[in-house]
DNA sequence: CCGCGCTTCCTAGAGCCTCTAGGTATTTGC
DNA sequence: GCAAATACCTAGAGGCTCTAGGAAGCGCGG
């Protein structure tokens, strides 16, 4: 009898792939296992259970978006970065919906702290936002209206939420530019 | 044997509280039906299966948050209106979690059409927004950005996504105050 | 090259869920 | 008060998570 050959990292690549197949809450260990050509049980012996398995892909996510916002940034400031960074991020949630719900799922807050890519994604909003002149807690408050706008609007989209009017791309780059004015204007 | 006396009207309104406690998504025919003191198959005389259930609660809530966000802005104009509009949605979503989340379940677009409350949340919006002076696409535009920020503050609010740096509310003001610059500076 | 132990994968099964089929009992409407 | 409508039931299939314990493949020292 062949051995599928599991490790923790590939069941949770593998987990990650299905989840931008499915949905994210849409995963099963069934599913997953059935992919492999293996028993549901066996999945047990390298993932404690559904939970952790979706922690294990949140991690995976937010270091992937880290690098594609890192990217994106790199090099740009300003209107520029703000751009590219607004549509790096729409990129890869409408690219990869079922990472991209897992970088926003419920994660306790102490092990929040230790996600290398978690740090790396609120760190590059805010170096883009110092560019504005903003301070704290204005530097607080911007960067949550950005991350509600960017998050909001992708999860709409990827919901089908915005019906056939417009497309979503031209509404999309509109609002930066409003989010920019904004940010330049922020009220005092 | 005493009977419940269920209808389908009640098991709507009570799968619509169920949802405000354990989430939208966690709702069962089987913990509803012991709510009732029933089993679980009697439900499926007044609902057709958990989907309908679900579209159930979603029209239910949209006329109830379409009533809160109707008398918010009613008799005002403005930033204010924009406000109080704010301010009435995200007490509502903090308030009614699984009825908010339900008001953004995805739904079949010819039955969307026919929700009084979706129709008038448009509505609501649109007449708010054409007092900034917007004509379209910049309408379409500055209304998805709108419902974008709110409804991405909210859900990242509500998954505590937020750390316990800053209090939600303030910056949500403030965002607010934001969003209002942009829309009365809208880029042309 | 042979057995020893570790790890991988299995079967079995409990518990909870959705949903169907078909039966019994209560209520309503005539 | 009787018949039709309907509220509610039991039984059961099928999918899910997760535990417990058993059997095969693999890598190592002798």
């Amino acid at each position: 009898m062949a051995r599928a050959g599991l490790t923790a990292e590939r069941v949770t690549r593998a987990a990650a792939d299905l989840a931008d197949e499915v949905g994210f809450e849409n995963i099963t260990l069934t599913a997953l296992a059935r992919g492999f050509g293996v028993k549901d049980a066996s999945l047990y012996s390298h993932v404690k259970n559904l939970r952790e398995l979706r922690l294990g892909i949140a991690m995976l996510a937010a270091d992937e978006l880290a690098d594609r916002l890192g990217a994106a940034v790199a090099g740009r400031a300003g209107k520029d970065a703000l751009v590219a960074f607004a549509r790096a991020y729409r990129e890869f949630a409408l690219e990869r919906p079922g990472r991209y719900a897992a970088t926003q799922a419920r994660i306790d807050p102490a092990l929040l702290a230790t996600s290398e890519g978690h740090r790396r994604n609120v760190e590059n909003t805010y170096a883009m936002l110092r560019a504005y002149g903003l301070e704290e807690p204005d530097l607080t408050d911007a960067g949550r209206l950005l991350r509600s706008a960017f998050h909001g609007f992708v999860v709409i989209e990827g919901n089908g939420g915005f019906g056939h009017a417009r497309k979503p791309s031209e509404s999309f780059d509109r609002a930066v530019e409003a989010l920019h004015v904004a940010l330049e204007n922020w009220p005092g």
